[in-house]
RNA sequence: GUGCUAGUAGCUCAAUUGGCAGAGUACCAGAUUGUGGUUCUGGGCGUUGGGGGUUCAAGUCCCCUCUGGCACCCCA
């Protein structure tokens, strides 16, 4: 093997350019049908642009380099840096909200395992300039809609939803020390992840003990929003995101996507930046890593210099929807292309060949034929994948006349060239533009 | 970044305690120069991922490295 490329990167051959596209259609669709524009960046930026919003641990999960002018560069591991950047350029100058989405590749320096690589494509979907909890209803339901248009169904996944919102004031009104609740919320995030001892460990390192410990581990217990309202019943006064998130439950309903989604009080999403609504979808068996995540930042603008601008997303990597799709065999079989194929009678004369498919490419039909004059038998064998074949050469030829053969039905017959190009224009299917 | 595991033909895999590298499939060509998915025959299938070491002899044992898979960390 002279070469391979480098880790963690994938080659796309035309069979799985026809996988990756289907993904990118049925992503573009949706995003149509909920009103979104598509919008797109530079894959490379300023380093700075991501060390603002993450720090400066990232840098050693992503791609970095200094340019030709001794500019700090990085290849984009997100998309939401140059979203926001766009955004803040535009200034007041965008009607709000603005719904944009944009599937971009992206590169992360890390170690791979199932469902991740070093190059992947993720869609990003946002609404920005809308603090209500309808944007992030809408959003969510768009996520639904998006794995619905896969066939998957809710026996295949759920969408996990939480609120930092709801975490944070939960852990207020009990009585748990403010300056402790990022710490909280990493420990809420390993539920059922981690051993009892590792948990115990936690504690100890973040300086959490005897009551707080107590109404982390009472927080951890519920399973349901029910069960959080019961916790805070005294304090009910002091916790305005439920009824917030009970409005987005019921928004839910609405839209008829109950079945798709849950409560889960073990969704937090590592990031610091989330500050409301934040949620995961997961394979039903959790077998997988999760499919797509996202939440409410209502702060990012803002931070990267930009007027206060609530904002919500979520993002959606292929490369696990993928792994669930093979699961569930939903990945549409093979299809070549072509949609003619003309086949010459006699294998030494080509330019019978050569004046019909430009005609038919001229009235718009996707065709081809044997470039070097191949036996009859072989030509046939190459027009299997073919939805039509015509024959040319020989006798009908000379008299103007071409035969045409369905390929599905084995049916034949001699016309007139005239007649065969709209005989073979029907039922083509021309790309998409 | 840490640990475990694997790598043989394009693909799926076999090869006795170390003893001449094989099968299927796919590909190309021909029995077939006017009819495809089926047969028959022939043909590349290869520095056994790469490099070094032990040995009369290494796909097999040892070391290094590359690539894949899994767990941890992280997950934007």
């Amino acid at each position: 093997m002279a070469f391979q490329g480098p880790k963690g990167t994938r080659d796309f051959y035309p069979e799985d350019m026809q996988v990756i596209s289907f993904i990118f259609n049925t992503w573009k669709r949706t995003a149509w049908l909920f009103g979104f524009e598509e919008y797109e960046g530079p894959m490379f930026e300023h380093l700075d642009l991501f060390t603002k919003k993450s720090g400066e641990e990232i840098v050693k999960q992503l791609y970095n380099f200094k340019d030709k002018g001794d500019r700090d560069i990085a290849l984009r591991p997100e998309i939401t840096p140059t979203l926001a950047r766009m955004i803040v350029a535009r200034g007041s100058s965008l009607k709000k909200p603005v719904k944009w989405f944009s599937i971009p590749r992206l590169f992360r320096y890390e170690r791979m395992q199932k469902g991740r690589l070093r190059e992947f494509h993720q869609l990003n979907l946002d609404i920005i300039g809308e603090a209500g909890i309808s944007a992030d209803a809408e959003l969510i339901a768009a996520v639904v809609f998006m794995m619905k248009s896969f066939c998957l169904a809710s026996t295949d996944f759920k969408i996990r939803v939480n609120s930092r919102k709801l975490m944070s004031e939960c852990l207020s009104a009990l009585g748990f020390p403010a300056e402790k609740i990022p710490a909280a919320y990493s420990i809420l995030d390993k539920k059922g992840k981690i051993e009892p001892e590792a948990l115990q460990e936690m504690y100890a390192k973040d300086g959490i003990a005897g009551s707080d410990v107590q109404i982390i581990e009472n927080l951890l217990a519920c399973a349901s929003l029910d069960h959080v309202r019961a916790l805070v019943a005294a304090k009910a006064d002091q916790v305005p995101a439920l009824a917030e998130i009970d409005e987005f439950f019921s928004k839910i309903s609405a839209y008829g996507l109950s079945e798709f989604v849950l409560f889960d009080i073990a969704v937090i999403r590592g990031l610091a930046y989330y500050t409301g609504i934040v949620f995961e979808v997961f394979d039903e068996q959790k077998s997988l890593r999760a499919i797509a995540g996202g939440g409410r930042y209502d702060a990012l603008i803002e931070q990267f210099g930009g007027e206060p601008t609530p904002a919500v997303g979520f993002g959606m990597g292929d490369v696990v929807l993928y792994e669930l799709l093979k699961e569930k065999n939903l990945i549409p079989q093979y299809r070549k292309p072509v949609d003619v194929y003309i086949i010459n009678f006699n294998k030494d004369d080509s330019l019978p060949a050569i004046s019909f498919a430009s005609l038919l490419r001229e009235k718009g039909v996707s065709c081809e034929f044997s470039l070097k004059g191949q036996n009859f038998k072989k030509q046939m064998e190459h027009a299997q994948h073919a939805r039509m074949v015509a024959f040319v050469g020989g006798d009908e030829w000379k008299e103007g006349k071409v035969k045409i053969k369905d390929m599905g039905s084995g049916e034949e017959k001699v016309v007139e060239k005239d007649e065969a190009y709209s005989i073979l224009a029907m039922g083509t299917h021309p790309p998409a533009p």
